[in-house]
DNA sequence: GCGGCTGGAACTGGATACAGTATTCGACAC
DNA sequence: GTGTCGAATACTGTATCCAGTTCCAGCCGC
């Protein structure tokens, strides 16, 4: 998602929050894991306050929870992941049917590029690159969607299931539903057709939840 | 929104962004107010930095926008409307849906009572108080969705039209189309058939982003 | 050795102070 | 009277300090 504050320059406050989300959404941090606001001022050459209103944000984000002992990533109860997974299918197709009315060269060649990226990180089973692959995947598709608040309500919820994000791309056989399901949105995408566009990602976001609850159950 | 943290006591900020974000719902501010920290603070009895904090998680919400001089209400586009319109149209009818399936007694109260009482506000021309019962019409229906993050999501692309909330209850014509629109959802839910909630909900929706949008082009 | 108490450390929340910037209003020149 | 420049003002943003709370570890009683 695009800075859409172009006259201001950003402060120290926006600078550590974009900067903290982006390592959130790449899942830079583990779920034991504590962010406190004095470290984080400390790596950032700043006070506590903008250190302090950063993570609050996130928190009102969904992006983190705050406990009596520093910051951490929410734990998700199968409820949640249910419920996130509810609105995605309501919000995703439509979003994928707009963004597919709206691809350009460039964005085809993004996404290109992040496949080929993932199946790379695949292959040298680096499950870190794979994640900024898919992270990378989503944002270049995400934003030709034209309804900004449609992209930026979707891009939030997606976040929100880290846990989710993390623990298919770790194990072995939701890996390749998921690579599976980039390949078939990456062709439909390719058609330029919203139509095809909205039902292939609503068949993959239905895929996708299938496989992550038959993992936790056999697990 | 029931608070959902009953074990701690709610700080200072928590209490100032929930009475201003209740406050902005139903649309106690106009466009041309301004929302300063310190002005808030002293109100609250508190000091700038909860009040500032609170504005600021309000504009992270998309409530309020920071300006360099205070804090005030956003001027949506005709285009940001339309999307917001095409977002809801996705999510509601779904929540209504939901909503339906699990209405309780109690509920339907609610909505009787706030049914009552736009229809009295209407009668006496108060429009402030039309507002209010809307408000609380939502808030009683929205309640009952069980997936807790569509709720959540719902009521926050809702408030953000604010204007056009202002706008449709203050003129003649428009409010008749609400007035309307909520008897029928109102009978839709009497039902407690989700089918029939969603399919009256999305056709409300529609009716009340026509009546908007004409109301506009001939004024 | 084991469970409850106590002190201290670590962290959040809030207050006050200070710096920087944009807006506004007034004064002065034309 | 009008336009422009500048200083006062009012606000945001950041830093530092203080208070309160919670968690943990070490200690004492048993």
């Amino acid at each position: 998602m695009p800075d859409n504050d172009t006259s201001r320059r950003e402060s120290i406050r926006e600078r550590i929050y974009a900067d903290l989300r982006r390592r959130v959404r790449r899942c830079e941090f583990a779920a034991e894991d504590r962010l406190v606001d004095v470290e984080i001022a400390r790596a950032y050459g700043a006070s506590r306050m903008p250190a302090r209103e950063a993570l609050l944000q996130l928190v009102n984000d969904g992006y983190l929870v705050g406990t009596s002992r520093g910051f951490a990533l929410p734990t998700l109860s199968l409820q949640e992941v249910r419920d996130v997974f509810e609105v995605r299918k309501l919000l995703e197709p439509r979003a994928a049917a707009l963004a597919a009315a709206n691809l350009d060269e460039a964005s085809e060649g993004a996404l290109d590029g992040a496949l080929a990226e993932a199946h790379a990180a695949t292959r040298a089973d680096d499950v870190a690159r794979l994640i900024r692959a898919n992270v990378d995947f989503r944002d270049a598709w995400v934003a030709r969607v034209r309804n900004a608040r449609l992209a930026e309500t979707l891009a939030r919820f997606v976040d929100h299931v880290q846990t989710v994000r993390r623990e298919m791309l770790g194990c072995e056989t939701t890996r390749l539903v998921v690579l599976e399901g980039l390949e078939d949105v990456r062709a439909a995408f390719a058609t330029r057709d919203p139509i095809v566009a909205g039902d292939r990602m609503a068949s993959f976001i239905t895929c996708a939840e299938r496989a992550f609850f038959s993992a936790r159950r056999s697990a």
